[in-house]
RNA sequence: GGCCCGUUGGUGAAGCGGUUAACACAUAUGCCUUUCACGCAUACAUUCAUGGGUUCAAAUCCCGUACGGGUCACCA
């Protein structure tokens, strides 16, 4: 057989893959820099599963000085969104996601969508066919089906291989007729493999893996033209000098064949990673994280509630490597990217979805900011989801943080939210527009007392320039004024010697002020509220 | 069904031949305290799915069983 004249008959047009290989030539990267990408479907938006997927090589890539790229998958039309690739790049780029090359950004080694990468994947059809590992097949669906039966019910494996593969041994006058006939063909692999025979894979997550070898003949051209995953993977990864091929865990099967080709181009193989994806505990059944059933697993169910982008990626970094949690605490000023993370410590379970252990995460990472941070953070939020608490904070912006800054800046700050939508329940009071028909709930005092102590408060003891200290001792003399106990210990020994306690004096105050029962420190917030707004609201009661 | 992979407390998860089986989250109790939150202390796996084997020694190695997951397309 005449593999050469063969290509030419199939491929007339294609090029010399040797126009790719110098126009694609070795990346000039520093030792140790790794090539790592994001290959998507443009099939909807990105939701928690597909972000940690990106969220991996991604930071391998930037830690390594290395370089990331979104590559677009688009093959399979039918499953395609019209503005698919905006809508994935966007969402990675909310996430503050460095993309070195997209088909947004462009770069040396594109196209960065595969659809335009056709003609590329017909030079390297052709080099295929023109070394013998490739010929096509005119056999239809309705042979295939039929083929498959028959392996089925043979119980054999199934598959286009060995004497199955009938269009194997067409000679090149057979393919011709067929191409004169008009005949559409897709073309295959002429696999040299042994499912006998066995080989030891490394994957970089999983460790080695006993496989056996590819003996199926797949199809690396479909009749349209375009290459499904794996051919185009190849020739993309080959060509864009990825050195560490990140993806699904499920591709872990068809490994023997993709390696199979690797070895048939003869390309340099890259590492492989194959990640475990993001699970959930749905009732008692461990499955991965879907965009319909999980509503809290898309991207924008974590704009609306709030859910700060940090705390997400500070998530991600511990299901990535559980260490990260422990260097976090010993390094608390650090980036998560100081971090040096590997694969080997990624799960080889798969992680499972855990939102109390991502508003622990948040809640620290708020925590560590400063007031003024976390303003602009809840503006920002607020602006797009709750636009008259917007209006409200940036009408008094200086007061919300100083709001915001009650019990922060000390040792082991207040950790009261996690997302920036629980902020407004948290300090609603601190602002008159929203401090509107308010119910109060004194508990068990009656509401003549609240008054007497509050009027004998403001009265006789509140002084807006008492320092905590003052203002404290102040609110002991009233509580003893009014019979109530002092001193904490006293009352807890012999309660029944007082109406009550300086707490519950304290919590007089706190309610007629705030009309809560748990705040945090009262002297910052009565300091914060100032003397009028304190009697204006007492008068309310 | 074939082929791969996995199974450690309520949860995530470290450990990879000798540990009191880390750590974090959650939960409970106590302390601190004007409330809350924070913090601190204590409790929570007589044991690592299960049965066998190797070994002086096994969660760690080997074999079987059960269960769970993945994959077997002109989908990625």
């Amino acid at each position: 057989m005449d593999y050469k004249k063969l290509a030419d008959l199939l491929y007339p047009n294609a090029k010399d893959i040797s126009y790719y290989e110098n126009l694609y030539p070795e990346r000039n990267l520093m030792e140790g820099a790794e090539v790592c990408r994001f290959a998507p479907s443009p099939t909807g938006r990105v939701h928690m599963g597909n972000l940690f997927a990106s969220f991996v090589p991604e930071i391998i890539a930037h830690q390594t000085n290395g370089v990331f790229i979104l590559r677009i998958e688009d093959t399979d039309q039918v499953r395609i969104l019209p503005n698919g690739i905006e809508l994935i790049y966007n969402d990675l780029k909310a996430y503050n996601y460095k993309i070195d090359e997209s088909p947004l950004d462009g770069g040396a080694y594109g196209p960065y969508v595969q659809t335009e990468r056709k003609e590329i994947y017909e030079a390297y059809a052709k080099y295929l066919v023109s070394i013998g590992r490739a010929y096509p097949c005119f056999c239809s669906a309705e042979d295939l089906d039929a083929m498959r039966e028959r392996q089925q019910t043979r119980k054999e494996q199934i598959g286009y291989y060995g004497h199955y593969a009938k269009c194997r041994n067409l000679s090149l006058e057979d393919v011709e007729k067929h191409l004169n006939n008009g005949d559409k063909f897709v073309l295959r692999l002429k696999s040299i493999g042994d499912p006998d025979k066995k080989f030891v894979f490394k994957d970089l997550v999983k460790g080695a893996i006993e496989l056996p070898q590819n003996n199926i003949d797949q199809v690396l051209i479909k009749s349209d033209g375009i290459p499904p995953y794996a051919f185009a993977h190849v020739v993309d990864d080959h060509l864009m000098h990825t050195t560490i091929v990140t993806r699904d865990d499920s591709y872990i099967s068809s490994v023997p064949y993709h390696l199979e080709l690797w070895d048939a181009f003869g390309f340099k193989k890259p590492k492989f990673a194959h990640i475990l994806p993001i699970n959930i505990k749905d009732g008692n059944i461990i499955r991965k994280i879907s965009k319909r059933k999980d509503p809290w697993a898309a991207i924008s169910y974590h704009h609306e509630n709030g859910i700060p982008i940090e705390a997400v990626k500070l998530y991600f970094a511990t299901l990535m490597n559980s260490n990260f949690e422990g260097w976090l605490l010993q390094n608390p000023d650090k980036s998560y990217r100081d971090f040096k993370f590997t694969f080997d410590k990624m799960s080889k379970t798969g992680p499972l979805f855990d939102m109390e252990k991502l508003t622990n995460i948040s809640k620290n990472y708020l925590s560590k900011l400063k007031a003024s941070e976390v303003f602009e953070l809840l503006d920002e939020w607020s602006k797009e989801y709750d636009p008259d608490f917007n209006k409200i904070i940036n009408n008094h912006k200086d007061y919300t943080i100083n709001v915001l800054n009650i019990e922060r800046e000390q040792k082991k700050p207040r950790k009261d939210f996690a997302f920036y939508s629980e902020i407004k329940n948290h300090i609603w009071y601190m602002f008159d527009e929203l401090f509107d028909n308010v119910v109060y709930d004194f508990g068990v005092n009656n509401i003549d007392e609240v008054k007497k102590i509050i009027n004998l408060y403001i009265d006789k003891y509140y002084d807006e320039n008492d320092d905590k200290d003052t203002w404290f001792d102040k609110i002991k003399k009233l509580s003893e004024e009014c019979g109530y106990s002092s001193d904490m210990k006293a009352y807890k020994e012999n309660p029944d010697n007082f109406k009550g306690s300086v707490a519950d004096i304290s919590n007089i105050i706190r309610v007629a002020l705030t009309t809560k029962n748990t705040t945090p420190d009262l002297y910052e917030i009565m300091h914060l509220l100032g003397k009028e707004r304190i009697i204006n609201r007492f008068n309310n009661i």
